[in-house]
DNA sequence: TCAGCAATAT
DNA sequence: GATATTGCTG
């Protein structure tokens, strides 16, 4: 089914690839200088042609076999892409030996790929939740593993390659967020290093400080949030003994609260 | 077999 | 650039 759409596409649409693919020295720019679709196309299939045996060892016959419904015996499959490599080569993996019999060229990868690759996943904010849900039940994202993730959301239509790659995301977005946090702490710091070493305190820097406060409290919030307020904390701490503020116990008391309400 | 990471594609 | 998929490795 898919074959035949590719070989519909071959027929169609990159009819004038075919035609260059087989003319190898003939110039790009001749025929389609007004075409930049088409040129661009072209473009792509001669890099793929020179790079063909890399191109085609990726495209793995076993990928082939498993995302679609392909009615292929042996000799059909000397017709495949592998038929572009060179006798007897193999696939890195060795799992096939490769003859040239025929030349048939294939459509430029692409193409092919964008037939193959399965359709993404749309992670809903509704999915989303399940998988924070999950995470949390599971002890976090650090601890969390795919399987038991996917296990947990009881989402029938995942996969687990799916959970896999919507958590290293994840992680990533968590991993970046802290080092952003860090590098903002920093900023504060130096702000209440020098404030510290000023012996008047106009209103204006007053109201400076009432900024520093509030972002150190949102900083918490955004860090509980993440389920990691541990590193937030310190540095709220070390902040606050800095800039000499009396508002130790109005914070530590909105800390307490955003730590208790998980149990409530 | 699977988690984790990196490369690649969309 | 963000996000998803695929490939590779231990």
């Amino acid at each position: 089914m898919a074959i035949s759409y590719l070989k519909k596409e071959t027929e169609t649409d990159t009819q004038p690839l075919l035609k260059d693919f087989i003319s190898l020295s003939k110039p790009i720019r001749e025929e389609h200088d007004e075409e930049g679709e088409e040129l661009f196309k072209e473009k792509k299939f001669q890099l793929w042609r020179e790079n063909d045996h890399i191109s085609n060892a990726r495209f793995s016959d076993t990928k082939i076999k498993n995302t679609l419904e392909i009615e292929r015996d042996e000799e059909k499959s000397s017709n495949s892409l592998y038929m572009l490599l060179s006798p007897g080569m193999t696939t890195p993996k060795g799992r096939r030996k490769l003859v040239a019999s025929s030349f048939v060229p294939q459509p430029p990868p692409y193409l092919q790929q964008q037939a193959l690759r399965k359709q993404r996943r749309c992670w809903t904010p509704e999915l989303h939740r399940l998988f924070v849900d999950a995470l949390q039940q599971l002890g976090g994202p650090g601890v969390a593993i795919p399987k038991q993730i996917r296990e947990h959301m009881q989402e029938e239509s995942l996969t687990n390659d799916e959970v896999k790659s919507h958590l290293q995301k994840y992680r990533l977005h968590i991993r970046k967020s802290d080092s952003n946090l860090e590098k903002q702490s920093v900023v504060d710091l130096t702000c209440g290093i020098h404030h510290k070493k000023k012996k008047k305190v106009v209103k204006e820097e007053k109201h400076q400080r009432e900024a520093i406060r509030s972002r150190i409290l949102l900083k918490v919030l955004c860090s509980y949030l993440v389920q990691q307020p541990q590193h937030v904390v310190i540095v709220a701490w070390k902040m606050l003994k800095m800039l000499n503020l009396r508002g130790e116990i109005e914070i530590s008391i909105n800390l307490k609260i955003l730590f208790q309400e998980p149990n409530s």
